[in-house]
RNA sequence: GUGAUUGUAGCUCAGUUGGUUAGAGCGCUAGAUUGUGAUUCUAGAGGUCGCGGGUUCGAGCCCCGUCCUUCACCCCA
């Protein structure tokens, strides 16, 4: 049998993982420094969790379990029946299917919220830092099993909030090096655009549309708004918001004008200018057409774009009003950001920002070569010191030719390897070769330690 | 879901209008070198040409189907 993975999810090799790491590392320590604390939740839900909460689109790609024996149903024809009209349409039957894989980590975390309720103290600051998996067509940055490294603030209206997920995603790309523009827009100002042009009930279909302004131009806009059933008036309204160009300042004079009637937008406005008041960053950029699909947004909108990669957006997130209303814990406020760490990695290796990263934290730094029983016995005792010492260190475990230890040691990239055979043993004096350069001292381990700490 | 694209050795890829026994480089194993890797030399192992069917005297090559890869659309991290 020929040996393959299912489409869309990759192997990680140890120097993948190694990246990967330095990439969550960093993630995980500025969310620690932010005070946020770390949960887990299960891969699977229950289908009726995750159904309803990512719109259309997004229940499609849910990848459903099938239920474990349903040969041993005792109620094969209603099974039958289900299983029939789930061949004509996208149902949900129970009797075929009760979990599914998360689909990101949001929505389980509103359930986690309301099913731990009594035992938080609000505001909750939590991350999590998990796989997700979408039965989309893999692509370009685009996988069926990926990573999110999600914070969430919930139980706190402030805008403060925003202000602090915009410096968290700040801090991680200038460790990471990463430059990125971040883009912010309000749904509430999108509410009240389609408020303004008379279609507030199609606010999806027109943020999905002018999303895609900067790819496929003006023309391509206005053809999909009428596709999606909006009015020419309405098309008409909407021109000058989709043609308009200026800086922060210039747009948010333009939208007052525009949205001052409407309560809807004007509260946008007045949210967008706190948070680039109090955030204060030169990465920070106001996209009017940035809309994003996730049905659950209702305040900011973030989303991450490196410059000079072409790849979607590595980050996203966003304030959701009521996520935890449909679990039976109405009117608590959340706002969240999610790091997608796979784009991240293809960005970074495609910036070539790997090639003089030292990641040799992970790596062995001292491999002993195995000269027999005798000398195994020594070097475990000597290994031991290293070792205690945090310094990563092996002995190689079989009595294999000196060519063989020594070609596993370049494989391995460990830059010192230790030889210990008889004379060494008895004049404590160790041969330690350094295989970048290939030269040979003779040293006390003592030495050695102090050597490889510095 | 729609439209393209790819598949030959562990990896990267050649393979002529269909013609006998499918090649190269790298890697791997062994030796030259019994305590020295990365350089050099020598030898060796490794392939159901993605899978299934068809055309043909004959298919890696042509036709059909299917799966996989990659990419675009939809949507999204």
């Amino acid at each position: 049998m020929k040996p393959s993975i299912p489409k869309g999810t990759r192997d990680f090799s140890p120097v993948e993982m190694a990246r990967r790491n330095y990439i969550l590392d960093t993630i995980r320590q500025v969310y620690f420094r932010y005070g946020y604390q770390q949960i887990e939740t299960p891969a699977m839900e229950n289908l009726t969790t995750l159904t309803g909460k990512y719109g259309e689109e997004g229940d499609q790609l849910l990848f459903k379990i099938l239920n474990s024996r349903i040969h041993e149903s005792k109620n094969k024809p209603a099974l039958l029946e289900d299983f029939q009209r789930s061949l004509e349409k996208n149902t949900n039957s129970e009797l075929l299917t009760e979990r599914a894989l998360r689909y990101d980590l949001t929505v389980p975390f509103a359930r986690y919220v309301v099913m731990h309720q009594n035992d938080i103290t609000f505001p909750f600051k939590r991350f999590q830092i998990q796989p997700v998996w979408r039965a989309d067509r893999p692509q370009k940055g685009r996988y069926r099993e990926f990573y999110q490294c999600d914070a969430d603030v919930i139980g706190s209206d402030s805008l403060l909030n925003e202000v602090e997920l915009i410096q968290i995603m700040e801090n991680v790309f200038d460790q990471l090096n990463i430059n990125v523009a971040i883009k912010i827009n309000n749904r509430k100002i999108l509410s009240g655009i389609a408020e303004i042009i008379g279609a507030g009930d199609m606010i999806v279909d027109i943020t999905v549309a002018i999303d895609k302004l900067d790819k496929i131009g003006l023309e391509k806009v206005n053809e999909e708004l009428r596709n999606k059933g909006l009015d020419e008036k309405a098309i008409q309204k909407l021109q000058p918001l989709l043609v308009f160009k200026g800086n922060t300042a210039d747009t948010i004079a333009f939208l007052k004008t525009l949205l001052n009637d409407f309560e809807i937008g004007k509260k946008g406005i007045q949210e967008l200018e706190y948070v680039f008041q109090l955030a204060d960053s030169s990465f920070l950029e106001l996209d009017i057409t940035l809309a994003r699909g996730l049905n659950y947004y209702t305040g900011a909108i973030f989303e991450v774009k490196a410059n000079g990669v072409q790849i979607g957006s590595i980050t996203g997130g966003g304030r959701y009003d009521d996520l935890t209303g449909i679990f039976g814990l109405p009117n608590v406020s959340g706002v969240g950001i999610s790091f997608g760490i796979d784009r991240i990695y293809d960005v970074m290796n495609e910036l070539g920002l790997f090639e003089n990263l030292d990641l040799k934290q992970s790596g062995t730094r001292v491999m002993f070569v195995n000269f027999g029983q005798e000398e195994e016995k020594f070097c475990l005792k000597e290994i031991k010191k290293l070792r205690n010492a945090g310094i990563n260190a092996e002995l190689f475990p079989d009595q294999a030719k000196m060519k063989k230890q020594l070609a596993y040691a370049d494989a391995k990239k460990i830059p010192y390897v230790i030889l210990i055979g008889s004379e060494e043993m008895t004049s404590g004096i160790f041969t330690i070769k350094n295989m970048n350069s290939g030269e040979q001292f003779k040293k006390r381990l003592e030495d050695v330690m102090e050597e490889l700490k510095g």
